[in-house]
DNA sequence: TGCTAGTCAATACC
DNA sequence: GGTATTGACTAGCA
């Protein structure tokens, strides 16, 4: 089967691939645009024998001409992305070895302040996550090599930012059907009295890995269950080492 | 078994 | 009403 590259794998999408940052991954991002790779993005070519033979003999058809003056007067309707399309151009691995996720960050806080989009619309549209994660993401961005799975969302923003803004209104209106959360509803978040508050900031600040026996004593000492001191203490780790 | 990273979703905040 | 924060849950890894 003979392809040609689909609307969407035009030069501008290419382009940022040809960047001479990316060039000794050429042969990488090349490969992986194939028609076997991503199918969606190419057009299987037909009639190739016919028009060989035509362009040979010299013979114009009348479906030849209709076409022709399609293409001049530009009346040919843009195309439209498919949700399997979508979700391949938004899946599409980053060419970069250690993108800058604060700059992904940067321009997609910039794009939704300029549509006027929400952060739950998109959120829930383009990445597949609820809006505090999100919200989160782009205000903290860890850093490329300090992710693992997370580096799935840092990529399907980063193809939002390359594509055209056309085709981002149609990402934003399209059901992508990503995958939803199948975690069981859990009791309303508890909230610390001040003490409490007050005494746990205290300990994180003195004591970075608690025995479980110390963890005992805390919550006893502040009536909270085991498992919300060992909470307390693994969010407190977290926050430290990426604020 | 304990820890980390990723995340949800309630709720505080502006 | 939209965003930021936060306590809790979970998968995966050592």
């Amino acid at each position: 089967m003979t392809y040609q590259p689909g609307p969407y794998l035009t030069p501008d999408y290419m382009l940022p691939y040809w960047e001479p940052v990316y060039y000794q991954q050429e042969y990488q991002m090349y490969s992986m645009m194939t028609p076997e790779y991503y199918p969606s993005l190419w057009t299987p070519l037909v009639h190739q024998s016919n028009s060989e033979s035509q362009e040979d003999s010299g013979v114009v058809s009348e479906d030849d001409e209709k076409e022709e003056e399609v293409l001049e007067k530009g009346s040919c309707p843009p195309p439209t992305l498919t949700v399997h399309q979508a979700n391949e151009i938004l899946g599409t691995p980053i060419p970069e070895r250690c993108p800058d996720t604060k700059k992904i960050a940067n321009r997609i806080t910039e794009w939704l302040k300029t549509s006027k989009t929400h952060q739950k619309e998109f959120s829930e549209n383009v990445i597949g996550r609820s809006q505090g994660t999100l919200s989160s993401i782009l205000k903290t961005p860890k850093p490329w090599k300090a992710m693992h799975c997370g580096r799935e969302v840092f990529i399907r923003m980063y193809n939002f930012m390359r594509i055209s803004e056309e085709e981002r209104k149609q990402i934003m209106n399209l059901q992508l059907n990503l995958p939803k959360s199948t975690r069981q509803p859990r009791v309303s978040n508890r909230r610390f009295t001040r003490v409490q508050k007050e005494c746990l900031d205290g300990l994180v600040e003195r004591i970075e890995k608690p025995s479980k026996e110390i963890k005992r004593v805390i919550s006893r000492e502040l009536g909270l269950p085991e498992s919300t001191v060992h909470n307390y203490f693994m969010n407190a780790r977290r926050k430290l080492k990426y604020d």
